[in-house]
DNA sequence: TGCACCAGCGCC
DNA sequence: AAACGGCGCTGATGCA
């Protein structure tokens, strides 16, 4: 390996000439960090920088190479593509402290999930180049002091190895990439620049840096709304708590106690957990509310969650803005999880805490029954296209056909039932489980020869459906696992029917939504909106007041242009709305 | 005491 | 719109 190690001006600027040529770059970083768990990206010591293409490696040392060199580096940094291994994480400190933001990156963390095909495997660069060149990385100096005055030479080696090693991997993990079949080819510059064929490669990696830019941006938070609720929730927990404590001795919070309890003290029969225990969750106790007792478990239950809900916010809440921590694929249907705090399982009730700034608003844009809309396509079925072409109420529809009403006709209630054969029916409920979910959830009472009966009018209504899980039951029934894949090439290997008719649908639906993220920014150029939060098939921009037209107007664009590239024959249709805070619709 | 697991529940 | 599926957070429980 060849490296050199920078630490002069001039040199580095000179240095810069050999990038010129190669289509692409290998970068890494490394960060004085004071706490892992909580980096400063505005003020955390990035100390060196490190750049390589296939001849050399340079490792640029920010500690004594003057500011004059930044311009050159963001230069060459922004118009070539970039390798990297989760470079989230760089990009945040590029753009916050250097202004330089690369948009055509390749990452080979986001690679290696892509090949993952859903086992647990680990995505750190070690476990990565391991894996894939059966070669060890000795990271034991990752978390060495990187704003020390002089850094040691094998702290400058080992920041060069870890471009060395995204030289290796790369080629790798581009070819097993191409290597998965897909319908289409995808376009675009990363494409173009890094050779890669899958859209979804394509799309994955065009995401990186904007979901940087989300993490940056945070969402905005009214703190002192926050602090009032945080206070008088606390209050009322607090009080609720001691009450029931003194009048039961019971705990709320022990499942076994509580369940013990309510069994022997007050008669109750409730279900049983796998282990045979009597389970006190909230739907086992909801039908019994009426009783004081339980009406208190409940209210105290659900008054902690919002309590800590709360305090999770605020702890990540600085000056009016909640940061998150978003993992891009942290399901293998490509959905995303966010954490520290979690932004996408916030209540209704506590969305009007995220409002907007002064002079700026929110847009909240939604896609309508996204999921159904793209199962219809996936299997092709005709009679669902049509209805959903035809613009028709699809619950409704399902009624009238399997119940042999009028389309006009169906009542409140039949439509209600056709919503959960609707959504039971496509992922494989079983009669058995419709009856009882019927029951649970709309209190209808349906008997099991009921359910089979609607179970079978629903597939011969929908006969794509019927043809798609045959076939995916034949195909499990020959292999143990079998390839799914996503409407744009996303590929998973299942074992159960559940999951092979879920990860298509799933997968498509999180293809969609990072597509569109993709496509609003590429539009919008240096319109000021701002994605704040992105929870599945919902985008939230913050813009000011002034810009909210034309961005409604680039976000439609974007969420229809993305909508027709994964759906050919469904109409795709989404809700936007501008608001001042995230609960008003 | 710390860790791994799971139950329970919030969201899509 | 709900749970077939997917997450994250809290706290009890069980074990070392």
């Amino acid at each position: 390996m060849r490296y050199s190690y920078i630490t002069d001006t001039k040199e580095a600027v000179a240095s810069l000439q050999d990038f010129q040529k190669d289509s692409y770059l290998f970068l890494d970083t490394e960060v004085s960090i004071k706490d892992f768990s909580t980096p400063d990206y505005t003020k955390d010591f990035v100390r060196l920088i490190q750049i390589g293409n296939k001849n050399t490696i340079y490792v640029y040392d920010l500690l004594t190479i003057g500011k004059e060199f930044i311009p050159h580096l963001k230069q060459t940094i922004e118009n070539r593509g970039i390798i990297g291994h989760n470079l989230k994480f760089d990009i945040k400190y590029l753009l916050s402290q250097f202004n330089i933001f690369p948009t055509v990156v390749f990452d080979t963390m986001i690679a290696s999930q892509l090949l993952s095909l859903g086992d647990k495997e680990k995505h750190s660069l070690q476990a990565v180049v391991y894996r894939f060149t059966q070669t060890e990385v000795d990271k034991r100096l990752q978390s060495s002091d990187w704003g020390a005055e002089t850094l040691s030479p094998e702290q400058i080696k080992y920041s060069a190895t870890d471009v060395e090693v995204l030289r290796q991997i790369f080629p790798i993990l581009k070819e097993r990439l191409n290597s998965i079949k897909t319908a289409n080819k995808s376009s675009g510059k990363v494409a173009e620049v890094f050779g890669v064929y899958n859209p979804v490669v394509a799309v994955e990696m065009a995401f990186v840096p904007y979901l940087a830019v989300i993490e940056l941006t945070g969402m905005p938070v009214d703190q002192q709304k926050l602090e009032e609720n945080l206070l008088q929730v606390a209050t009322e927990y607090q009080r609720l708590y001691i009450q029931f404590y003194q009048k039961h001795g019971v705990d709320p919070f022990s499942p076994q106690k509580v369940a013990n309890w309510l069994t022997k003290k007050l008669n109750l029969t409730l279900p049983k957990t796998v282990k045979g225990q009597p389970s006190s969750q909230d739907k086992a106790l909801r039908q019994y509310k009426h009783i004081p007792e339980v009406g208190e478990l409940l209210k105290i239950r659900s008054t902690k969650k919002v309590l800590d809900k709360l305090n999770e916010i605020k702890q990540h809440t600085k000056e009016g803005r909640v940061y998150t921590s978003f993992r891009q694929i942290a399901a293998p249907t490509g959905r995303m999880a966010s954490s520290q705090p979690n932004l996408q399982n916030i209540p209704p009730k506590l969305r009007p805490l995220f409002k907007a700034p002064d002079g700026r608003k929110l847009i909240i844009a939604d896609y309508s029954q996204i999921e159904l809309r793209i199962a219809a396509e996936y299997v092709k079925d005709e009679t669902m296209i049509k209805a959903f072409t035809e613009g028709k109420d699809l619950h409704r529809f399902t009624a009238s056909l399997v119940l042999g009403k009028d389309y006009g006709e169906i009542t409140k209630e039949e439509r209600q039932m056709a919503k959960a054969i609707n959504f039971g029916l496509i992922y494989g409920i079983s009669p058995k489980s419709l009856m009882e979910y019927a029951k649970n959830t709309y209190g209808v009472d349906i008997t099991l020869k009921e359910a089979e009966e609607f179970h079978r009018r629903f597939f011969q209504i929908y006969e794509g459906f019927h043809r798609w899980h045959t076939q995916v039951k034949e195909k499990l029934r020959k292999n143990k696992r079998i390839y799914v894949y996503s409407l744009l090439g996303r590929r998973m290997a299942v074992s159960r029917f559940t999951e092979a008719v879920n990860f298509p649908i799933q997968g498509s639906g999180s293809d969609l939504l990072k597509m569109a993220v993709v496509l609003f920014n590429k539009n919008k150029g240096s319109l000021d909106g701002k994605i704040v939060n992105l929870i599945h098939d919902e985008i939230v921009v913050d813009v000011s007041a002034s810009h909210t037209e034309e961005t409604v107007e680039i976000l439609s664009t974007s969420m229809k242009q993305a909508g027709d590239i994964i759906l050919k024959k469904v109409p795709v249709e989404f809700e936007i709305s501008v608001a001042n805070h995230w609960g008003e619709k």
